[in-house]
DNA sequence: CGAGATCGGTAAAACGTTTTACCTCCTCTA
DNA sequence: TAGAGGAGGTAAAACGTTTTACCGATCTCG
């Protein structure tokens, strides 16, 4: 395909009147070996004239390396995991490598082959996003694979290396806050698929039960959302479901005067469903939501949410994943666990309830 | 790094008895030679049985082909780019190639040697997304490298191969139906940064001139939206400014009584703006935007809109791109201007002025 | 029955690096 | 003055494919 104008490592070894070697030493840097200054400079210099542009292939083949490494996320469907790669984009671009994103098939067979035969020859190392609990069968494959990964946002009970949000903390301080202004029926509208929302119900009643209120069966309003994008359900199930789910809550006998919302999608159908209903937020309803998602600021009222701290998870992501890159297999910072700070964004959707 | 239990064509040959050649010929389907369907079982199982892993790179090397398309976005900030690189994923995968995101820093220095060093060495073919003006720059360097490359959602006055939604004909649906509904102050929302938009102001005055419509200068309002995510201000001029904007228009002595956004994003900054000063929408003023994007829908009113064609767009462009790779660099192919039917989603933001 | 096809393969040369194993000076030290 | 050791290299062997160029049978047909 490509033309024949290329110029190899070759070319510029016979122009500069030294071996192959000492180009490929010079060009990477290799510090094994010293070199004369002089040498130094004509081969950069002939490099520079030639246009020298290193086979990527060719290295990576010898090397066993890229420089490359790969975000594999579910889907780009929502705001959160879009927001989360850019930071990793970033994080990684300071650290000079290039970070590429994948979005595989999670599903039953497809997963195997794409993760091997792709992402493990492809990449240094992977960024594993946005956890599903099927994903963690995929993972499991990829043991197989001698590859380092690092799960992010993928929840804190997700086979370790992981980098994620304090969720128990996160959900500390949302139960704490609503408490505080006097809430005392709190209801909790989040997915069963997603592993870290899935976790967050079990800190959402641990919390409660610290302060001794009791939550209703009808007050957890979990749901099956696809996150497969592909899913002929899916727009449908992140809009349609969640805010059906949010008036039954406003319709109960006995409605919340708070709904906590395991992710800004979710808060953002709960507001839109009661605006439906004629129901004034924060007024006779507070809402809050989880991550502070593009969303959360575009419309009146503003959403209040527990931020995740995107830009320094992604940067505690990247660093251990190349750290373990550089370490190679053998040793086992594979146990490592951050857990960085969450903090609570007050804005608009929130107030004490009325009753009080 | 990885170690040895890589298992190569070499040895499927010896263990199936036949040669290296055959088996290449055999794994890569290759039709130029007849092969044994005795032979091509025994290989087929030995390859099988000793869960045989194609080495990426090595082929690569040699065949100067990876299977793998690059979709480049400027960002994945918003809400309309992480959708159309999910279609694009998508079409992608239904022709059995694997496409990757990238999302290569525009800026002077760094695209040149990013897009020449990795894009174009790791991927058959380069889908440029969403064109930003100073992106030209860049794509006249891609000139350089010989990779067939197509635009998608770049505007219709970008350079050839493109794909995009026909936004002439969005424009026109947009004005003919504000008019139709009795509008004749009708002011624009938009960026000057983003080509498409950048076109779509053009169109706008087109069609209202068709009308017989004059838009003071007044009405017209562009904003220098950064694409940049790193730009410190990104969240701001996405978000504050343009709502200060749409305020703006609001306030004018004779407000226009429909703003056309030029995204949906921009939509609902308008519709928040217009809460924040007590209008009522659509009672008192019409909001429309562009692109039906995920936010469209998600708060109430709903957003009247126009949809832009994405799995068309993405399945055009991905059939597009691979054309030109199956044909090499030598037809012509890359004047192909494919323009996409856009749809008119009528929602809740827009009503019969009250002036009426 | 001889000349070409066609069928079913093989050997070996790329592809462009990185890495391993040497090698030759030269200087310093005991 | 022998020997160690460092500085500054080089030659050649990988890395695992794809591709090019052949080759020997077996069939086909005039």
């Amino acid at each position: 395909m490509s033309k024949k104008s290329d110029v190899s490592i070759r070319d510029i070894a016979r122009q500069a009147g030294v071996s192959i070697t000492t180009v490929s030493r010079i060009l990477n840097q290799d510090e094994t070996l010293k070199i004369m200054e002089s040498t130094r400079d004509r081969v950069m210099e002939t490099a520079q004239v030639l246009g020298y542009q290193a086979n990527f292939f060719a290295a990576a083949l010898r090397s066993h390396r890229t420089g490359i490494i790969g975000a594999l996320s579910p889907n780009l469907s929502g705001t959160f995991l879009p927001l989360l790669t850019q930071e990793l984009q970033r994080a990684a671009r300071a650290h000079g490598v290039e970070l590429l994103i994948g979005t595989p098939e999670v599903d039953e067979v497809n997963i195997a082959a794409q993760l091997k035969s792709l992402q493990s020859l492809l990449f240094d190392g992977l960024l594993l996003l946005g956890d599903v609990l099927d994903y963690q069968a995929s993972i499991r494959k990829l043991q197989g694979v001698q590859k380092p990964y690092v799960s992010v946002c993928a929840g804190v009970n997700v086979a370790p290396p992981l980098v994620n949000m304090d969720d128990e903390q996160a959900t500390a301080m949302a139960v704490d806050y609503l408490v505080g202004i006097g809430h005392r029926r709190i209801a909790y509208l989040g997915s069963t698929r997603w592993n870290q929302e899935h976790e967050r119900v079990v800190f959402f009643k641990t919390m409660m039960r610290r302060y001794g209120l009791v939550i209703p069966d009808s007050y957890l309003a979990l749901m099956p959302v696809p996150y497969n994008p592909f899913d002929p359900n899916f727009r449908d199930m992140w809009t349609k479901v969640p805010l059906q789910a949010a008036q039954a809550l406003m319709r109960l006998p006995e409605p919340p005067t708070a709904i906590l919302c395991a992710n800004d999608g979710f808060a953002t159908a709960a507001l839109k469903g009661a605006a439906q209903l004629g129901i004034d937020v924060p007024g006779e309803l507070s809402i809050m939501g989880h991550n502070d998602e593009i969303q959360s600021t575009l419309f009146h009222p503003e959403l209040t949410t527990i931020r995740q701290p995107l830009t320094e998870i992604a940067s505690t992501a990247v660093e251990l994943l190349l750290t373990m890159i550089e370490r190679g297999a053998e040793e086992n910072v594979d146990s490592a666990r951050y857990l960085l700070m969450p903090q609570l964004m007050i804005r608009g959707t929130c107030a004490p309830p009325q009753s009080l």
